[in-house]
DNA sequence: CTTTATGCAAAGGGTTTGCAACAAA
DNA sequence: TTTGTTGCAAACCCTTTGCATAAAG
């Protein structure tokens, strides 16, 4: 379930921007934010789907940004074919990625430390160290160690 | 002009792998390691057609990924539509890229601290801490004061 | 000769878009 | 009403792939 804070905030992002509130988007909404899992424009739209069937493929594409706009969902490229989208941002306003490359296991995690050295270096290099967003990719453990892991079965051997 | 060692290595790794070494294999080599700037799949075909113009689109994406297993060039997911390739792995095995979201600025930097300090989180969350590739995504700050900037303007606005 | 590589063109797959019908304000 | 929105299906674009031909070893 959705937490209304979380509604009313892009409800009222939308009004203050001139786009409407229609029933196709609350259903987009909806299945947004009722999770505190990723996932991916595809699953998006069958989640939204349970609420509302007949939202389609190109409305979810065309208010995936608008949402994004508001900073409460952010899009992540995780090195997938595809986008993915994660809502957990109004919780957890700094939160990184850590993905593993061969078992798509990714970890959610904030470091202060980390946080301040990547603001001195981009402040050093010419960039805003505001808005930094990082994300590291490795290799599992279990995968390296094994040479399997629970996930990488799990979704079928790439 | 590619330095005769990188050359040799990757004949090497092919030799041992039964790879045949191909004139349209040594034009592309030649091409991809023949700079220090990254590049995407169609410019490498580019380049390495003024070496050999008989060299197909197909035949550079059948070999990037043999040269990328040699670990002499790497792919890079900069957040772009398109994969990007980085020859500077030889000379810099440890680098970072920091991308402006908006512009498509890309530095490349070395830190130690964050190095050691992304090590440890990955270790901590069950990541190997070794082959751990970072990126940062940030704002130019010419591009945030100025609400432009040089490179913005050269590729074109999107 | 045997086996791998090549070029071509078509296929893939996530995302975007043109358009006529619809519906919020 | 007016103007933004929707669903559908086609278009996009980078990348991959099937196939008959070519060439490395």
């Amino acid at each position: 379930m959705t937490e209304p804070a979380i509604k009313e905030k892009i409800i009222g992002f939308m009004a203050s921007n001139g786009l409407r509130v229609t029933a196709q988007r609350q259903a987009i909404i909806e299945a947004a934010f009722s999770t505190d899992e990723h996932y991916t424009a595809e699953e998006l739209l069958e989640r939204a789907r349970q609420v509302d069937p007949s939202v389609s493929r190109a409305t979810v594409y065309r208010t995936l940004p608008v949402l994004v706009q508001t900073g409460l969902l952010r899009e992540l490229d995780l090195g997938k074919d595809q986008m993915y989208y994660d809502p957990n941002y109004a919780s957890h306003p700094n939160h990184n990625h850590i993905i593993c490359v061969d078992c798509d296991k990714i970890v959610e995690f904030e470091d202060y430390c980390l946080d301040v050295r990547e603001s001195v270096i981009a402040k050093n290099l010419g960039f805003r160290p505001g808005a930094v967003r990082l994300r590291i990719e490795a290799t599992c453990e279990q995968l390296a160690s094994t040479g399997t892991c629970a996930r990488r079965d799990a979704s079928g051997v790439k």
